[in-house]
RNA sequence: CGGGAGAUGGCAGAGCGGUUGAAUGCACUGGUCUUGAAAACCAGCGAGGGUCAUACCUCCGGGAGUUCGAAUCUCCCUCUCCCGGCCA
């Protein structure tokens, strides 16, 4: 959520800021309207209220004395009254505050170029070199013919399009990234947490996902719980509504999750083989930062996303998103993209984003500097998602009689 | 899913419908004392809004109500704990 206070002060600046995001100017500016006229509104409420509990106390005095409560309380009576209704006003102001609020992006940071759509983003590194191969490398649903590890059709049967089953050598493979994965964050200072794979209403609203993509989420029927679309939610929502201290920061998380999606947006798009599923498994990093620290914070998070690229041999790049591509909570992310030979080109495995306050401001995350409370920032980003890094790994080690060999740093993982 | 108990500040735990945002203990912070530490003693110590700073307002699981006045009374919901059933 924006910061409100901010909006008033300083208007022109945070609506410039938001055209990379393409925001009415005409939204924001109701929004200023309703933030400025429900302070004043509140003012006189308080007012009011200041003078009920003040002349309230004169009735055990007035009793004392023996005097006569009946105009006292006639004039209460009338006050109250006014309470009532403006109240009534007061929250009406602040649903329709809350209304817009809630569905405004986070701000995009200084260094975010600006741009429509993903081909305005900007590469910043490449990293290793593209494999070299002496037959024409085959798309990950041509191999899969041979290794019979993914079984797309079953998926179907038992739940739906965009469901697949994994088999044989290729389950194994997927629970040898994940525990090769979580080790590798581990040993890079992360905290491994196993959190549910179900979170309620107040999550979701807290890291962003509701009021705004409700259609992009399973909802569990007759209750007020969905299915988790990706570990950002759950591992950053164990700090909703707390304090913390200053000497815990930052918090370095990582967590191995399911994650659901209904792809609502995205018919027709990648509807062959594994890259665009509505179950798939992600090691996820989550940080909790001072802000000062979190651009520091962020560069790590990438750096160790990249480098768990790297320690398999997958070539990939890092991408800096534009303006117009940014995720709705996002200041600044960061796409890493591995190297597909089969599909010939660059697939996104990995998004790290920095919030900064977006999310705690919403999920009222705070720490103590010194006296004050202030906001932390909160970052995210995956390492990585597993079926992508299957698809990666079939592609990229893939031998000319269409066997898939097993990354070298994965041997130890798989019996 | 059935029966019972409960929900108060970081934790524990008081709280007759009226100067109670809340006793007390622990924890924490600052100070005195000490070579230093511990102990002891003194002081401070919930959150959000508002203000230059005060005032002031809101919050005792959530919501609705009674009242001039509610942490305290009534109703609904949620959650937790104990007993039983079911079950990884």
């Amino acid at each position: 959520m924006l910061d409100l206070k901010e909006l008033a002060n300083n208007f022109e600046e945070i609506s410039d800021k938001l055209k990379k995001k393409n925001i009415d100017k005409t939204l924001l500016n109701s929004l200023k309207e309703l933030s400025l006229k429900l302070k004043e509104e509140k003012a006189v409420l308080e007012t009011l209220q200041a003078e009920q509990n003040s002349k309230s106390k004169l009735f055990p005095i007035y009793k004392k004395e023996g005097k006569d409560t009946d105009e006292l309380k006639k004039e209460l009576d009338n006050n109250k009254d006014k309470i009532t209704k403006t109240l009534l006003k007061t929250r009406e102001l602040e649903e329709r505050l809350f209304e817009i609020a809630l569905v405004i992006p986070n701000i995009p940071d200084e260094s975010v170029p600006s741009g429509e759509s993903e081909d305005d983003n900007i590469e910043i590194k490449k990293i290793l070199n593209k494999p070299v191969f002496d037959f024409e490398p085959k798309e990950h649903w041509d191999l899969d013919k041979k290794q019979q590890w993914i079984d797309f059709e079953r998926g179907v049967k038992l739940s739906k399009s965009r469901f697949s089953v994994l088999k044989g050598d290729g389950a194994k493979l997927e629970r040898a990234l994940v525990n090769y994965m979580l080790d590798f964050n581990t040993q890079r200072g992360f905290c491994e947490v196993s959190v549910p794979f179900i979170t309620n209403k107040e999550s979701l609203t807290a890291t962003g996902q509701l009021p705004k993509f409700e259609d992009d989420l399973f909802k569990i029927e007759g209750e007020s719980l969905y299915l988790i679309p990706t570990a950002e939610v759950p591992v950053t929502n164990l700090y909703r509504d707390e304090i913390l201290k200053e000497e815990n920061l930052p918090i370095k998380l990582t967590s191995h999750t399911a994650c659901f999606r209904k792809e609502a947006g995205s018919a027709g798009k990648d509807t062959r083989g594994m890259i665009r599923q509505h179950q798939f498994g992600k090691v996820e990093l989550v940080c909790i930062s001072k802000p000062a620290d979190s651009e520091e914070i962020f560069n790590l998070m990438v750096k160790t996303a990249s480098d768990l690229l790297s320690s398999l041999n997958l070539h990939h790049r890092l991408v800096l998103l534009c303006g117009g591509d940014l995720g709705f909570g996002a200041a600044k992310t960061v796409d890493i993209e591995v190297w597909l030979p089969g599909q010939n080109r660059y697939r996104e495995i990995s998004s790290i984003s920095n919030t900064k306050d977006f999310q705690a401001r919403r999920a009222k995350i705070r720490y103590k500097d010194g006296k004050k409370n202030r906001l932390v920032h909160t970052l995210n980003g995956s390492s990585l998602a597993i079926g992508r890094t299957i698809i990666a790994i079939m592609e990229n080690y893939q031998q000319s009689d269409g066997r898939v060999l097993i990354p070298k740093a994965l041997e130890a993982y798989i019996r």
